[in-house]
DNA sequence: GCTTGACCTCAACTATGGTTTAACTATCAG
DNA sequence: CTGATAGTTAAACCATAGTTGAGGTCAAGC
């Protein structure tokens, strides 16, 4: 049974999975995507500062709202990087995500509202319906899964 | 210059390619994966009859609205197989998206007005954040970048 | 000192929604 | 009949967000 007590002092991978509810493969990769970062042992194994355990909150939580890795990568960038993170600092870059939710359900109430009309005209057709017509208000770049129904 | 003119009669890859805006090697993955269908002349070539433009336009309008191809498909089963399906078949249909579309809406107000509490109090940790918890109110089952944030 | 469990890296695989490329064939206009 | 254009297939590749497995190392308890 894996040391649960993190008193003041660093985290193993997978102690920093248990405590944050993330697989140690996901902590890896959130790492090799430059989203954490750690210490590394003489025998090159990572260890974790306590706040790590924030930073993991942080990710997952906005993950939860359905934001891409690489924006929540750009936003913990926004963080101090000389010293510990505060409670503000925290409430600062979440503040980031709050246009982005208001932006989707603006933009999500609009197709509702369309889709509305062009059932009870029946419509979905490529010239006629402002729902088939990419260029109106929405546009999705580039091929592959990525942020639906993104601005 | 292909022949954009359709006039009651099948049309190749190309021209509903160019009809309905969508790559030809979309409409083949389509097919691929039955979402459309079509005949073979003998020289093993695809054509396509009239109502599989609209059959796309359907598709894509309700890509757009962030549905995954799976359950368009299953969706387009839903529609009648011995004609050609009427206006009133496809109103049908698109009625099923409106429920999905009103569950994303709450759920991202949900989570927004969330949001907003725990930049508040800037909480945002594992334990005590109703928005890092999971099991709460949202689930997202399995791995890969499927629907975000879907019910 | 040895065994056990946890760690390391790298590569391959999952799923979604396609695009691109290679090698080959069909169809049509002149 | 020939050449151009458009079609065919399968396999490989893109991104996203990881997981899984192989093969090898580290650290701690006994």
């Amino acid at each position: 049974m894996p040391q649960l007590a993190w008193n003041a002092k660093e985290a193993t991978v997978g102690e920093l999975a248990e405590r944050s509810g993330v697989a140690p493969s996901a902590l890896r990769f959130y790492e090799r995507e430059g989203l954490i970062h750690s210490r590394r042992t003489s025998g090159n194994q990572r260890r974790y500062s306590r706040d790590t355990l924030r930073r993991v909150a942080f990710i997952r939580t906005s993950q939860r709202l359905g934001i891409p890795l690489a924006t929540i990568r750009e936003v913990l960038g926004l963080l101090p990087e000389d010293r510990t993170p505060t409670r503000e600092d925290w409430a600062r870059i979440s503040e980031c995500w709050r246009s982005d939710l208001d932006e989707r359900i603006r933009t999500l109430q609009r197709l509702r509202d369309h889709l509305t009309d062009c059932i009870g005209c029946g419509c979905l057709s490529l010239d006629r319906c402002r729902l088939s017509n990419p260029g109106d208000e929405l546009a999705d770049h580039g091929p592959g899964p990525r942020r639906l129904l993104e601005d």
